[in-house]
RNA sequence: GGAAGGGUGGCAGAGUGGUCGAAUGCGCUGGUCUUGAAAACCAGAGUGCCCGAAAGGGUACCGGGGGUUCGAAUCCCCCCCCUUCCGCCA
């Protein structure tokens, strides 16, 4: 939710940013029916005001009296009035927040103007992309892929995009979730196990609803939705939530799968893993004071960072630019996995930073130092989607033998040092 | 899924049609007293929105939504949640 200040204030920040982002609303429509709100709530209150007096008038003349009952006769027409106007209030307000809802949250001024994936920076890189295994192939094209990762038996069981992981395949699966999970709590991260169906409420207030309906799967007749990502939940449980200044920051870390509809693609894009319907992804999120979140959101991805050092994946880590950051995001860093077999860099973790918009939607505040409520910053990060990282351990690790040599740091959880 | 009971301010807990944003207690904040603390006493204190430079004023909020009424925390209807019992179940 866009800050109404801002809105009233400086609308042409509003404007900017929806432009930039490509988003269609219509900023001064709804800076009108803002106001339209406005003088409506005012001329409701002022009715109600002279309703109530005469109330307490009431409650002093005995019931019955021939005052009383003329004053009822005189207030029925108040009455109708005040319903009418409340009615009207009613019907603006729902509309009024139903447009607020279009409005997406401002980029940060250190986000590159963009229109798409061309225009996001590359602003560092680590590994070399030259020095995994020369044996390097798609994963896709594995014997040990094609023997354990089941596709088609998914296609068969549920649809195209639901792959089954079997035998070493899930061992691998479930060692790198183990990983990822040691990891995050290491670096101070509470483990979450939260519920994979949300209301639509919640799906509101992290920003899939309304903006991104069509991207996640309905349950019919239940309102429900299963989750696209980690964040929704997590977040949500701390809707309507009011923080005490020594729980911030807020840390949680959460394994789930996620689920995603992901219409229109097509071609080597969703090609083996590289982009499936259900997949398993761990997901920090950070609840943190307004004044540190850029700070925290560079910690974040260090702590992204930090899995793919340890897992020797060289990737490259990309500053999105104002086109290709999400609805709610203010800034937005993308990390991807070179994957020496497709030649190509596969996105496995996109750190961001909401400020308060995800913030103002949930509700969820902080008692300053003022003693007043304050909106608090959240992010998160993915660290890390599995299936893209298995593709890249997968493809990058041939030995010259053709075996799979796994990175030291899965040693401890998968058990052996080679794949099966 | 069935039955019964319940959801009121940070917590506990009154309130069953009118001056109730809501008694009382605990907790909290400030003050008096005290060398300090405790106790006692006094005072204060919710959140959103609207008007206002501010002081302040207004309004909404008693699980959520609708209804009855001149007027609803209170009466009626629907939904959600919690507790207990029964059924079913990994």
């Amino acid at each position: 939710m866009i800050d109404l200040n801002i809105l009233r204030k400086q609308p042409e920040l509003v404007r900017k940013a929806v432009q930039a982002k490509k988003f269609t609303c219509d900023v001064d429509a709804i800076i009108a029916l803002d106001e339209k709100r406005r003088k409506i709530f005012t001329s409701t209150q002022e009715a109600r005001s002279r309703q109530k007096a005469a109330n307490s008038e009431m409650a002093g003349l005995p019931k019955g009296s021939p005052e009383f009952l003329e004053k009822i006769k005189q207030m029925k027409q108040l009455s109708i009035e005040v319903r009418k106007l409340q009615k009207q209030q009613q019907e603006v307000g729902e509309e009024w927040e139903n447009q607020l809802l279009t409005i997406p949250n401002i980029p940060h001024e250190s986000v590159p103007e963009g229109d798409d994936e061309k225009d996001n920076q590359v602003i560092g890189a680590w590994g070399d992309p030259e020095e995994v295994s020369p044996h390097a192939v798609p994963h896709y094209d594995l014997p040990l892929f094609q023997k354990y990762v089941d596709l088609a038996g998914g296609g068969k069981v549920t649809g195209a995009g639901f792959p089954f992981f079997i035998g070493p395949m899930a061992r691998l699966v479930r060692a790198l979730i183990r990983f990822f999970l040691e990891e995050a709590a290491a670096a101070g991260y509470e483990e979450i196990i939260p519920p994979l169906l949300v209301n639509a409420a919640s799906a509101t207030a992290t920003g899939q609803l309304p903006d991104k309906e069509g991207q996640m799967y309905e349950i019919p007749d239940s309102g429900f939705y299963l989750i696209p990502t980690a964040e929704v939940p997590v977040t949500n449980l701390y809707r309507d939530a009011v923080f005490e200044i020594g729980d911030l920051p807020k840390l949680s870390v959460a394994c789930t799968p996620c689920f995603r509809r992901e219409a229109g693609s097509y071609g080597k894009e969703v090609r083996g893993l590289n982009r499936v319907h259900q997949f398993d992804k761990v997901e920090l999120v950070k609840w943190v004071l307004p004044e540190g979140s850029y700070d925290e959101l560079e910690s974040l991805r260090e702590d992204s960072e930090r899995l793919l050092h340890k897992l020797e994946l060289p990737y490259r880590r990309l500053l999105m630019c104002t086109g290709e950051i999400g609805f709610p995001h203010a800034k937005q860093y993308d990390l991807e996995v070179w994957s020496g077999g497709q030649k190509r860099w596969l996105e496995v973790s996109s750190c961001s930073n909401f400020t308060d918009f995800q913030a103002r939607r949930a509700n969820i505040r902080f008692r300053g130092p003022d003693g007043k409520l304050h909106f608090v910053h959240t992010l998160n990060a993915s660290a890390l989607a599995l299936p893209r990282t298995l593709a890249a351990i997968l493809e990058n690790n041939v030995q010259d033998d053709g075996r799979i040599r796994l990175p030291d740091a899965l040693t401890p959880f998968y058990g052996e040092e080679y794949l099966a």
